[in-house]
DNA sequence: CATATTTCTTGATATAGATCAACGTTTCAA
DNA sequence: TTGAAACGTTGATCTATATCAAGAAATATG
């Protein structure tokens, strides 16, 4: 496990994870792998991990009454994934995480995680920092789907890729972006 | 302002503040009042305050280049309020967050918010589960924009809605569900 | 390597919801 | 209380983007 000592401890910036302590931290963490087009969750089942990726791309969505997949969010190497708020309610989700290349993942399980608060109430502050950096991420999306038309939408968001996301079908950028994969095609056409 | 003590200690629930700490934490609060129409922050400004709601309904919105007003969410009796991610991280707000009715609300600056933190580590614990509550409200109001049509989430929105929502002018409404205010007269008319 | 499957592109058409316009209704301010 | 301003309704259009269709390109699989 000492071999991800340095991807954790950059998934957990700011937050100071003591020398002494840091064995212990990682006693915390199995890796597991999935390979392309497995799910690491599917809807109507409780997320029972949180992950931190170490390699690979995968995708949350919902899937519409009719059957379209509606991509959520992505991660990717060096950050977390899994289903959040079933994993924090130990609820079912109504979202499948999917293995969009093959990955691996660190993973920790619910009574692990619940107990880092109670073992090191510094992470208290990391929980609430981390919530508060995912809560404006999601709220800059909403005013982005409200406010942007499907041009600018694409504008912005080809500005800001990561690389690493450029290598999933294209369908799935667009279905994340909120339009049909032949918009986002004829977006792509428009700029040469 | 011990007559705002029981509002308070519902907003912060399920955090219980020790009996012996109470006096001492309602002296952090102080009561502001704004007339219907008028801003308690503008785009541009930083938010400088965090509110806990008494009286009256507030809204967040957004102005787009071409100076509509999209609705991001609304705030009333007993919630808190405030430009939350300009307040968090002191930077300039895109927001205007304005008073829709009279309102009276409780608020407290930056400085005594950041001092809760230090002076009672377990608000770290109330911290990390609003945000998580936050954050959870937000995926679900954006997947209802991005699987639901005009008429469905107009009939969601109208089935939960509290009460109080439903005396601020109705553009408010149509905007925040994301469709014109002629959209949402016809999504009205359509029931009877 | 060959071929089956999936993904991407391009054009033609359809449609939800926006926009525009005009009028009725409510709210507000003097 | 009254006139002016803001808000809501209704109908007629317009438009961005979805949908449908069919072929080309890429990718996976035996």
């Amino acid at each position: 496990m000492k071999e991800h000592y340095e991807v954790i401890k950059n998934a957990f910036r700011p937050l100071e994870i003591g020398e002494d302590r840091h064995l212990e931290f990682l006693e915390f963490w199995e890796v597991v792998e999935y390979s392309k087009g497995s799910f690491l969750t599917e809807s109507g089942q409780v997320e029972h991990y949180f992950y931190v990726v170490l390699e690979g791309v995968q995708a949350v969505y919902i899937l519409t009454p009719n059957g379209d997949k509606k991509v959520i969010g992505f991660s990717f190497d060096g950050r977390f994934s899994g289903i959040y708020d079933s994993f924090l309610k130990a609820s079912g989700s109504h979202y499948f995480l999917e293995a969009l290349t093959d990955s691996k993942l660190l993973r920790m399980n619910k009574a692990q995680y619940d107990s880092l608060f109670e073992l090191y109430p510094e992470f208290n502050e990391w929980g609430r920092v981390v919530h508060q950096e995912l809560l404006i991420g999601r709220v800059q999306r909403e005013v982005e789907l409200i406010t942007m038309d499907a041009k600018e939408r694409f504008d912005v968001f080809m500005k800001r890729c990561p690389e690493k996301l450029l290598t999933v079908p294209q369908k799935y950028l667009a279905s994340y972006l909120n339009m049909t994969p032949e918009t986002f095609s004829r977006m792509r056409k428009r700029i040469s």
